[in-house]
DNA sequence: TTGTAGGCGTTATCAG
DNA sequence: CTGATAACGCCTACAA
């Protein structure tokens, strides 16, 4: 028994096939009567309109795509990509659009496989992530017709399409303020190497905290700079300890937890430990280290919207909308650290 | 300037849209001088079926659709999903598919969500994760005419459609035998509460080698079984060392974390951590801790094969498949503890 | 309010 | 070897 069609329907019913449509798409076209008997069918023999045949006629196939990055250490690490992506995808369907999911080889490549899908009718648009310096995708993309958002802002460049973004050094700033309250003077800062960014943006907020209090003058002593891995950020924050600084807001949690460790060594005071990360990864969670959360399922949302909307823009051939350049801030979670990592006892 | 389809193409070239078309599908069918003129006039303008057209005119989506759970205590974890995704989405990509992401509230939401997509021709079949005892998603969908098939085997049930799991008992088996060889003696196993499958199966490893080395009578002292938290692994690690166990095998890598802190605060000797964890987390990785790893790249690529053979005899209504069964073995990852947690000094 | 007609872009079948 | 014809299932004008 071959699945129900519009003809189908229409034939055993006695009405025209483009009645049965409008009861489904226009339902106040048609009398009242009608429609009740139409819809009774349609039900009873479980009609659900074929996307291809839609996607044909529509010329919109009501799906977006993203590319999945392989696990890199710079990019968006896979606690936050899974909660993004989780997200997104919750986001997509509210709008009624499903999210593609693509591989690429490089950032070159990730434009050939998107704009393919586009041209082939595959995708109505899609979103990036892991926007980096010099990042030529979007108005690669842009260039060849293809609806995107991006999530991260287009470092030093004037991108033509919209975005969400993050901004870090509110996270930063904040967590030095809390640190600052919370009594601690000497707060120091851990980073990554080289000008990365997202690096720069997250040492900023520091920055600006400490000479707002006026410490401006020992953020070149207080600060280190090393790869994101834990050992790094336990033997920088050893480093630092040495000089004096008592407190420490870094860049990633996995610098964090090194400092962590430091910090334990010597001692501190009270149930919260005074180091607080970044991403607030489920380590984090798990050990009770304080961490600033990205909002991603907020990022996701706007991101759609902004993606759906850009897509009509594109269709209606009604002209640009105004591209939305959206930031949002970083919340600090505070935490106290797990018993069985207290400090150890001089 | 419109893009170009099989009729501008065959229009401007003289020729009928079959023949393009053939030039594509079927090009021993073209003579030669044709095919080439064609296939010039092909990438001269870019041309790229639509597939929207083809899924109509074929019956085929080509795409694969997968739920996104929420992530959750039990199941997959972030990372390990982060990694099985990525691969999915390769190995769908090598034979021709795309995978698309969904959401669902439920699992009878699921089964919902899967069919609807089925009906209405988005997808050709999808892949269910999360399996567990009396699932009913695979054989519901199944009836629903929905090709599937599943990471985890049907636990209890004799489904029928194909699944990949990882035998975890190898993984355990292999660990323990490992810490004996290393000349331990009293290993312990520390695991879920509960009797949840994935749980008794990496259990019963160690159960078996700790048997076949004769500690068989041992083992109801030398296990405990706590909720899945690094806190509560460092407790039950440490009742356990009272007891005499001198290593543990783990049923995750959280649990494993808290024995390992249990086992640095007493000290060890080498620099191998006598504890073995289970998913390799990036955690595990970071800190140096031994454990097993999930071949999730095979396991994302036999399942996409056998979805696809699955689809494939759905389609062209030869009968059924034999549905293939498939186990693999998880692999231990020996590790060096890292440096900055080596064994606090009595 | 309902029906008719045309077309979205592709492919399979069959005749030339 | 090539071309004409007929769907695939839907939607939008437009006509009745």
């Amino acid at each position: 028994m071959a699945r129900p069609t519009l003809v189908s329907l229409a034939r055993e019913l006695g009405v025209s096939r483009q009645t049965v449509s409008n009861v489904i798409n226009a339902p106040h076209l048609v009398k009242t009567e009608t429609r009740e008997r139409v819809q009774a069918a349609i039900e009873a023999s479980g009609y659900r309109p074929n996307v291809a045949a839609q996607a044909l006629r529509n010329r919109r196939s009501m799906t977006l795509a993203m590319r999945m990055h392989p696990t890199l250490e710079d990019g968006i690490n896979g606690a936050i990509r899974d909660r993004f992506l989780h997200h997104l995808v919750v986001a997509a369907r509210a709008q009624g659009y499903s999210l593609l999911l693509t591989t690429a080889d490089s950032f070159d490549d990730e434009v050939d496989v998107l704009t393919e899908m586009h041209v082939r009718g595959t995708i109505d648009g899609c979103v990036l992530t892991d926007t980096h310096a010099g990042d030529s995708r979007p108005s690669r993309l842009v260039a060849n017709g293809v609806p995107v958002a991006a999530f991260g802002r287009p470092w030093g460049h004037d991108e033509r399409h919209p975005w969400v973004d993050v901004e870090g050094w509110r996270g930063t700033h904040a967590a030095t303020n809390h640190l600052l309250e919370a009594g601690h003077e000497r707060i120091g800062f851990i980073g990554w190497p080289g000008n990365s960014d997202t690096g720069v943006d997250r040492r900023t907020g520091w920055e600006r905290a400490m000479a707002e209090h006026g410490y401006g003058a020992e953020t070149g002593r207080w600060q280190a700079e090393r790869v994101d891995q834990i050992e790094q950020g336990m033997e920088a924050a050893e480093k630092l300890l040495d000089e004096g600084v008592e407190a420490f807001v870094c860049a990633s949690d996995s610098l964090a937890l090194g400092a962590l460790e430091a910090v334990r060594r010597r001692g501190f005071e009270g149930l919260e430990a005074p180091v607080i990360g970044f991403d607030n990864t489920p380590v984090a969670r798990a050990m009770g280290l304080s961490s600033l959360d990205q909002p991603v399922e907020q990022a996701a949302e706007v991101l759609c919207r902004q993606l759906v909307a850009r897509i009509a823009a594109s269709q209606d051939a009604t002209g640009s909308v105004e591209d939305e350049h959206v930031l949002l801030e970083p919340t600090l979670v505070v935490r106290e650290l797990a018993e069985m990592y207290a400090p150890v006892e001089d």
